[in-house]
DNA sequence: CTCCATAGTTTCTTTTTTGTAACTATATAT
DNA sequence: ATATATAGTTACAAAAAAGAAACTATGGAG
């Protein structure tokens, strides 16, 4: 993942190569949200590593799917966020959630949060 | 992947574990054309294995999201369609496949058929 | 009696992805 | 002089996914 072939056979196998993989879509999930740190991605993203999380976000910002914004003080701060093509990707994100909170519902499987389009607000609401 | 968790943080991690991977995804967006045969299915993905195919259609069908049908004959003859939980799949794929293909044209990835909703149809004309 | 077609298995290998842990840089505060 | 916070890197190891190739079963055709 990571690396954008010259072309793809079914367009759904180019989506994969962009957002698939373990953390991809819910980096995604979390930015719909708003503006996030570097810091504060990586304490909502309960398991991630520091290198999966700079991994990702670099691949991200490497398809035009998210910004980074980096601004020049010390101790370092980093913004993500949403680019165009990110947002634009939100509504298929958003059919695939309910799609398996919906199997999760028939299916008896747990959910802890998340995914039911507002999580905390922040960023949003500019905290 | 295959293996549904007890619990999901988020419920994109869940329908990862359903139909991430380099093929599920793949296979119901055929499947969504209609009824296809093992072979068939084998001849239009192009590049799979025969073990990959079966791995991945009996994982579906473990799931629920697709119905495998046997037919006792010699030599055999296996059927497969999108269960109900796959066709209330297919609009989110449908989501994933629209944003990627613009996302193709936008960066000049080519493509070569597929993804635009229909493909020779067949199966579904009752050929 | 041998071959064919279909839908698989099985074993082994390679590749990709993910994880762990330690290390870096630097302005500011103490 | 030393510790602190933030956003990383780097080298290595483990695990998971994918692929290759050969093998299986069986009724009917020739």
């Amino acid at each position: 993942m990571g690396i954008v072939k010259p072309a793809y056979p079914c367009m759904l196998t180019l989506a994969m190569d962009l957002v698939g993989g373990k953390w991809k879509m819910v980096i995604l999930w979390q930015l719909r949200n708003g503006i996030f740190r570097f810091s504060e991605l990586k304490r909502v993203l309960i398991g991630i590593t520091q290198k999966m999380l700079t991994q990702q976000l670099r691949e991200l910002e490497d398809a035009g799917i998210i910004i980074r914004t980096v601004y020049p003080v010390v101790p370092p701060k980093v913004e993500y966020s949403l680019a165009e093509e990110g947002k634009k990707l939100i509504p298929a994100l958003d059919a695939l959630c309910q799609w398996s909170t919906n199997y999760a519902a028939s299916y008896g499987i747990a959910q802890s949060t998340c995914c039911s389009a507002q999580q905390e607000e922040r960023s949003l609401t500019g905290v």
